[in-house]
RNA sequence: GCCCGAGUGGCGGAAUGGCAGACGCGACGGACUCAAAAUCCGUUGUCCGCAAGGGCGUGUGGGUUCGACUCCCACCUCGGGCACCA
């Protein structure tokens, strides 16, 4: 039966837009409905709309904020649930170049699948707001918030973002010093090329996977173990492209600090703190024969036992430092190095590498020459791409010099105890410890004529007194750097939002007027790149938008009459649009702004003064703990700060649900393949005849493991699917996959069914006469219980609990013939969120010819929740030997003389005397011999 | 490697300092049936024991506590992320 009523019930739902959130303004405000409800906003990560469907790891958050959202309606919250897609990304794009179907042909036809697959589950989304990212009306919103970045610039007084007029203002007038060179006496590509060293999106040089044998720029994804294409296996360069970037580092303070307002996990938090990463130490100058090499270090207190210093092969000055004699060794390891994945270079279990560039630099504390390495252990990303290498205090360095022979300086003398632990007399010379010490400790060998760190003192000192020494000197100051870095915002791709930029003829970036918005993607013929020698690592990478020649040649009248624009040829990445997806929800259709100052204030805004708004509840995967995350909230902060949105933070409360998990399976080259075509060969597996490796990981469209829900439709229905997927365990855990077991949610549907209506005469069995006090109480234990689960998202056991209700109404039903009403409409309306078509069906069997859906959740009769006796378990020495069966009101007195005279107790005691007797008022007593 | 999690019966899990194994799956036994399915009733951590009863038991090793799945330390294994999958 359960098809035929699912899809009865799903029309009904839509025929009458059951799930329509009303608005405060605009085309969805309907006033009258929005009065007296408390506003709650309900968000899944959406999804992207991959070629095989949905799997059943996607329902899970999404089963979950329905249940919520339908629990919470029947608590009298207007409750905003809607969905969307997350529709521009690589897999479509991939796909059209092997087939040539445009990627957008392909992406509506996967939304299609999914919005069908989802419709199936009875989700309860209000569908008049569903946005994808690849919509026209959606991306154009896209890019007039990217404009509000490039437009904006960060006052570091002000802690805000403000627009780039602003800024020229204050150049104009004088109030602000423009650098060296006055503003009134740069010409106008001089006085763009300062602004864009303040905007928030600029032009970088950054690297990109470079495969000429593609013509084609590579996600790290899709570069297999050994560097090479996952598509036929050609090399790939890392090269440098002049890319968007967006200023994230200048939020970073704001971005680490915010999250003490939000309700979310501790880990997440923890992960984005670390992520960000901020530290605090010093930037110093070494001299060099190339001029002046900046670091950044967390201990300067140790500078005057920096023996050495390492650039990264990137470093810009690398070049001239190199001597001629070092020039080809130098030149081979920066190529072998740029092969490398970062993930790997940051293996601080790899054996160091490194290469002398044959220079020096001068130790401002110590006026001694150190030589100047390169390694590829020191990273471009991160400080400033050299450091100072201090191997008595820190291991890799220590490392390093151990293995290159370089000098080795201790500055700290070590604890005894450390001492001991290496297993080395405290008299041992620096050059032969085993490892590196880290840690507070006395200060020796630093001293010069102006700075004496010599002697007991605290880290802390010893960093301030250097700091002031170098700052007094003109060698460096106190800093904070951040391990964040400013974020990569250009793919050369086609499937992404255009950058609504044109470069005129001096090559400056301008950003179009709202007017020209949206700028839409170019129709191309051929989606294949212009493959070229697989080895040609010369010719420069040409991003697909570039082939559209009429579409990047463009002639505009941008106010100074008209002139010859060229576009940029980049895209967004998908990021973009999950950045601010939410917003378009609140009001999908306005085509003046982003989104009604007004609705983004009712569903948005904080709920009490002072408070912090943002999305009430919004659910997804771990997986975004720091990306996503992170690039949405600074993306809101910039909206805030220009006064765009009335949230300071997107994301109230983060759940993170668990993953469905699968077993999946990678090839020899590291790549995953399909784990629907692997066969397994006794105790090995195969694809295409080839072996592959099992691991077991979340399913979805990178492991290639996914399993279609649509068989579990057939099969079961879309209730039981629900309920299988909520009772498999506690939100937030991750479980395996296993279709044997949905069975026992049909079952107990089934039996909650037959509790109800006869299974012979189809006619209810239900009646008015009053339930006995057991069943009562029963009843109200479990209102009061799964009301608790629900507000906590602990489906598991609420739906445990629903259960052992049926199970006691079951015997009742057996003995009398029939369900008492009471119990059998608190059953319908608390089973209503997890299974809302059978409640439904039932609901309207009961009498009832409105939705359920509005009805109220069961309230709870506090005097029912009473017992008339209680166990008492009772433990001699911690281990449970007796129970005792006592009134409810039993005294700590009473319990304590009843287990002393059990004779289990007794015996257990074998004579001894009870030293202790704890109790736990009306819940357990132990006997402590 | 670094950051963040998780390890409990044959399986998914429950119990967040107080009776380990709720609830479900599976398995076993019984009822119904010509039979099977479905359904209903019962048993089911493990070891010793005919039983009564007892020993052991929440990844491993230590610790705190009257009492530890739960808190602390170390380790092992598995999962998520590591900036161009999203």
């Amino acid at each position: 039966m359960a098809n035929a009523i699912e899809s009865q019930w799903q029309e009904y739902w839509d025929d009458n837009g059951t799930f329509e959130a009303p608005n405060t303004a605009g085309p969805l405000a309907e006033p009258a409905k929005v009065a007296g409800r408390k506003k709650l906003f309900i968000l899944d990560m959406f999804p992207y709309p991959s070629g095989a469907g949905l799997h059943v790891g996607h329902p899970l958050g999404y089963i979950a904020t329905d249940v919520f959202a339908r629990y919470k309606r029947m608590t009298g919250f207007n409750v905003l649930h809607a969905f969307g897609y997350d529709s521009f990304g690589l897999p479509a794009e991939q796909h059209a170049i092997a087939t040539g179907v445009h990627p957008r042909v392909n992406t509506e036809t996967n939304c299609n699948i999914m919005r069908r697959q989802l419709h199936r589950l009875g989700l309860g989304h209000d569908a008049r707001r569903s946005v994808s990212t690849t919509d026209e009306s959606f991306y154009k919103w896209t890019q007039w918030i990217f404009l509000q970045i490039f437009n904006s610039w960060y006052d570091e007084i002000q802690q805000r973002a403000r627009p780039i007029n602003e800024l020229v203002a204050e150049f104009e007038s004088g109030t602000r010093n423009a650098g060296d060179t006055a503003w009134s006496s740069l010409n106008s590509v001089e006085r763009q090329e300062l602004l864009s060293t303040y905007r928030l999106a600029y032009l970088s040089e950054s690297p990109v996977n470079w495969c000429p044998g593609l013509g084609t720029t590579l996600a790290n994804e899709e570069v297999t173990n050994e560097g090479r294409s996952d598509i036929g296996n050609y090399p790939v360069f890392k090269r440098t492209m002049r890319q968007w970037t967006l200023r994230i580092t200048k939020y970073a303070d704001r971005l680490l600090h915010d999250l003490d307002t939000l309700d979310w996990p501790e880990p997440i938090k923890t992960m984005q703190r670390n992520w960000i990463g901020r530290s605090e130490g010093a930037l110093v100058r070494f001299a060099s024969e190339s001029g002046p090499i900046e670091v950044f270090t967390t201990r300067p207190d140790t500078l005057f036992g920096a023996t050495f210093m390492v650039l990264s092969p990137e470093h810009t000055l690398v070049d001239s430092l190199t001597n001629s004699e070092q020039r080809q060794a130098v030149d081979e390891y920066r190529a072998s190095a740029a092969n490398l994945k970062d993930i790997d270079r940051q293996d601080d279990s790899r054996a160091k590498t490194g290469i002398f560039s044959g220079s020096f630099a001068v130790n401002p504390v110590t006026g001694t020459k150190i030589p100047i390495w390169i390694a590829d252990y020191v990273l471009m990303g991160y400080g400033t791409g050299a450091i100072m290498a201090v191997p008595s205090g820190d291991q890799r360095d220590f490392e390093f010099a151990r293995k290159y022979d370089l000098p080795i300086v201790a500055t700290q003398m070590p604890s005894d105890e450390w001492f001991a632990e290496q297993g080395i007399s405290p008299s041992t010379n620096c050059v032969t410890w085993p490892s590196a010490y880290v840690g507070e400790g006395i200060y020796i060998n630093s001293a010069n004529e102006s700075l004496v760190l010599n002697g007991e003192r605290s880290m802390a000192q010893a960093i301030a007194l250097t700091n002031s020494w170098l700052e007094a000197h003109d060698f460096g100051q106190a800093a904070v750097t951040y391990k964040l870095r400013d974020w990569l915002f250009s793919r050369q791709r086609y499937w992404g939002e255009p950058f609504p930029i044109v470069y005129d003829e001096n090559n400056q970036p301008i950003g179009l007027p709202s007017s020209e918005l949206p700028v839409t993607l170019p129709e191309l013929d051929d989606f294949k790149p212009q493959a070229l020698d697989p080895n040609d690592n010369v010719s420069a990478p040409i991003p697909p938008l570039a082939r559209a020649k009429e579409w990047v040649e463009i002639e505009l009248d941008l106010g100074d009459g008209k002139r010859k624009y060229r576009r940029e040829v980049n895209v967004m990445p998908q990021w973009a649009g999950s950045c601010w997806y939410e917003l378009r929800y609140l009001d999908p259709t306005n085509s003046e702004r982003f989104v009604d100052p007004e609705v983004e204030k009712y569903w948005m805004g904080p709920q009490t003064p002072g408070g912090t708004g943002g999305v009430d509840l919004y659910v997804g995967g771990v997986e975004h703990a720091v990306l996503h995350l992170l690039y949405s909230r600074f993306w809101q902060k910039v909206l805030f700060d220009l006064g765009h949105v009335s949230s300071e933070e997107p994301f109230h409360r983060l759940f993170n649900q668990g993953y469905v998990m699968a077993y999946a399976f990678r090839d020899s080259r590291g790549q995953t393949v399909p784990a629907v075509d692997v066969v397994q060969v006794g105790e090995n597996f195969e694809y295409n005849g080839a072996p592959v490796t099992r691991e077991y990981g979340r399913m979805g469209k990178s492991l290639k493991n996914g399993v279609a829900p649509d068989e579990m439709y057939d099969e079961f229905g879309a209730d039981t699917f629900r309920l299988y997927e909520m009772s498999t365990g506690p939100l937030d855990a991750s479980r395996p996959w296993n279709t044997r077991d949905v069975i026992g949610m049909q079952r107990f549907l089934q039996r909650v069914w037959r509790n109800l209506v006869d299974e012979d005469s189809n006619e209810l069995h239900v009646s008015d006469s009053e339930a006995p006090l057991e069943l009562r109480r029963e009843l109200h234990r479990t209102i009061n219980g799964v009301g608790a689960d629900m507000d906590h998202l602990r489906f598991n056991t609420a739906i445990a609990k629903l259960i052992e209700l049926n199970n006691a109404l079951t015997i009742h039903v057996n003995a009398n013939g029939s369900t008492p009403s009471e119990v059998a409409l608190g059953l319908v309306q608390m089973l209503s969120p997890l299974c809302p078509h059978m409640a439904e069906e039932l609901w309207s069997r009961l009498g009832h010819s409105k939705s359920i859906t509005y009805q109220p959740f069961p309230s709870v009769d506090k005097s029912m929740l009473l017992r008339d006796t209680i166990e008492i378990p009772v433990q001699v020495n911690g281990k449970v030997r007796a129970r005792l069966n006592v009134s409810a009101d039993v005294t700590d007195d009473e319990l304590r003389s009843l287990a002393i005279a059990e004779p289990k107790v007794i015996q257990a005691m074998a004579g001894a005397v009870a030293t202790n007797i704890v109790i736990v008022p009306k819940r357990l007593v132990n006997v402590v011999l």
